[in-house]
DNA sequence: CGAGGTGTTGAGATTTGTCAACCTACGTGG
DNA sequence: CCACGTAGGTTGACAAATCTCAACACCTCG
């Protein structure tokens, strides 16, 4: 194989310029090594041994308060952002202004892919609370990808996740009731959540009703109906964003026929 | 740069052996040079003097008769796979076995990348007219990716355009009408079949209404109503699956409102 | 030529959307 | 710290789109 190559400083501080200003936060403290959502993010499955180098990839972090947006469609693409904290949703402008919510994501998930095709993003994303995110140039990860290979692996793997998502959720949109898309819902929230090592059963959901709505296809009014209705079925306890899963394996069985 | 990696005959004969039989086809038929397809396929965009080394990533062609499987879900991954002529269908079976369409795909396209994320297709692919495949092994790409930078971008951006294509279809699954569904669908296989030299005006549908319907998340009827709506109004003509677009703005139209 | 898969059309049922009224929670500013 | 305004959430009545079921027509392929 080749000679390792380290992004030389040069190349980090062009980039830097380029794009925007480096962060005030310290270097130390965007290591993904000391990071807790490293297993679900891009350096997840690189090896002890090649995490200092693949660790330049982050060249800064970046906070975004709620409601704030991480980008616009129509921007430039130049990065894939991993969040540290907080959440977001993505979504996707009709011609005629109509909102359609293409996903939410949390801690050590990653956005922004969507611009890697024509070097413009096509979808936006919004904080849904304050956040954090990491900022990745893509010219760092694709020169970085050469060289490590495990992180080459981990990059399509995570792309081809999304692809997977993009699926599953067409076969939801496709295919199944409201009652199904909500318990399909608050499954896969519930199984992120318990995943990064949060509570499964109790949570609090960021996004609206309406955004809930526009990412299953049903209208706001039909999000609250059935939630209510799983709540007189004692599936779950709902309290405005407060959620608590009383029955899982009850939302499990909508699904099942 | 590192010095350049051809794959080594040693690598091809055990990948070979491993998966299965290598093919009649005589090798000088695989070329990507002289495939008028390439400007959409994988190779695309590698420059002439690379595209030698890159056409070993297409180590075999398959024939494919209609109905015919090209993989199943859980079939263990190991290609990508390049339509060089035919038409097929993606779908992803529920739990229940209930089916949704989640593609169709024509010459040029790529195929089988859902399977790269965990090593086992979640989709199934089926031939909807007798096909010819080009199958290059991921273990290949992995590699020639990290020797051809032009092919890794390549790569990234196939990839990232069926991210983009997905959240398409939430779009048209989460916040249109039948009548815009229909419409879109029209339009998008008017565009791929011009883009590849055919008529964008008379074509013939090669899936079944309940193929459309399925992928359009409508009743196979309403497919079927919607177009022969559309017939009176003098925006297509439709004779079972021969479609002529009559009026293409008149479709526009209904996509922009 | 026949059979089975595919496509069309109609009538009625059902789900979900729309509109409207009202309620609740939260944040801001006095 | 409270009050008020506003965004978000719930509920009801009704409308509309789409689905389901059923009958029939068509086309292709063996």
């Amino acid at each position: 194989m080749s000679a390792a190559v380290q992004v030389s400083p040069q190349a980090r501080t062009v980039f830097v310029r380029q794009v925007e200003r480096p962060t005030d936060a310290p270097r130390h403290e965007v290591t993904c090594a000391k990071c807790n959502l490293r297993r679900t993010c891009l350096s997840g499955s690189v090896p002890d041994e090649d995490l200092e180098r693949v660790e330049n990839i982050v060249y800064a972090r970046r906070r975004i308060k709620r409601g704030e947006r991480l980008f616009n469609a129509g921007d430039e693409f130049r990065c894939i952002y991993a969040i540290r904290s907080g959440f977001f949703k993505t979504s996707l402008a009709d011609s005629d202004g109509r909102e359609q919510v293409t996903g939410f994501f949390m801690g050590g998930e990653l956005l922004g892919m969507d611009g890697l095709d024509n070097g413009r993003h096509k979808d936006r994303a919004i904080a849904l609370e304050d956040s954090d995110v990491c900022l990745m140039p893509y010219s760092l990860i694709e020169q970085m990808a050469r060289e490590v290979p495990s992180l080459q692996r981990r990059l399509h793997s995570v792309l081809a996740c999304e692809i997977a998502r993009g699926h599953g959720v067409m076969l939801l949109l496709g295919s199944m009731s409201a009652q199904e898309r909500l318990a399909a819902f608050l499954i896969n929230l519930s199984k992120r959540l318990l995943h990064r090592g949060y509570s499964g059963s109790d949570f609090v959901l960021r996004m609206t009703r309406n955004d809930i709505g526009s990412y299953l296809g049903l209208a706001l009014e039909t999000v609250s109906r059935v939630l209510t209705a799983f709540h007189k079925d004692g599936l779950v306890d709902v309290q405005q964003k407060q959620i608590s899963i009383v029955d899982i394996t009850g939302l499990e069985r909508m699904l099942g026929r």
